[in-house]
DNA sequence: ATAGTACCTG
DNA sequence: CAGGTACTAT
């Protein structure tokens, strides 16, 4: 299937800064490519690519809602008492899917967006917009527009090694 | 027709 | 994660 020389490398330190990608419209999946300069990329590879990012959004998206519905059940009223920190059950979860080594340090600003997104997710289903088989497209559409730019040291080949150095 | 995605499964 | 289906958009 290709040599994802790079594969273990970039994939933690990817879905710490985008996790609402999309790639219809947004031409991402080129934008992708790049940080795979080591990798010749045709139909398959590119395919399981997309996939992975596919795969990641929606783990993203299932803890969030997970999370979500345990807020409520916990007797959880106002978004105002759901907050993300780096020692929270959700943030664990996530940081043990993505970045398991903590080789990268989660940007502040992936809090931030954790934090709307698990708080859009509180409101629909507070407002009961979950009876709606396709509710959870709203809110893709509002995260996605938040996605951080990817750092441009992900695209070095050698990104991994460069960030246990500093 | 093809690429990309959601949803579900293993 | 990878596979598969069904669906959307190009």
């Amino acid at each position: 299937m290709g040599s994802w020389s790079k594969r273990q490398q970039v994939r933690d330190g990817f879905h710490d800064c985008v996790v609402g990608l999309q790639t219809p419209g947004g031409g991402s999946s080129n934008m992708l490519k790049t940080y795979f300069s080591d990798v010749k990329f045709n139909r398959c590879i590119t395919s399981q690519l997309i996939k992975w990012f596919s795969n990641f959004r929606e783990f993203y998206y299932i803890q969030m809602e997970k999370y979500a519905r345990q807020a409520i059940n916990d007797g959880v009223t106002s978004t105002e008492e759901l907050s993300i920190t780096r020692d929270c059950e959700l943030y664990r979860a996530l940081n043990m899917h993505y970045n398991k080594a903590n080789d990268f340090e989660v940007p502040e600003r992936f809090l931030e967006v954790a934090q709307i997104t698990l708080r859009e997710f509180f409101n629909a289903i507070i407002a009961g917009k979950d009876v709606d088989p396709s509710w959870k497209k709203a809110i893709y559409k509002v995260i996605c527009k938040l996605d951080s730019e990817v750092p441009e040291i992900f695209k070095s080949p050698n990104c991994l090694q460069e960030l246990l150095h500093e």
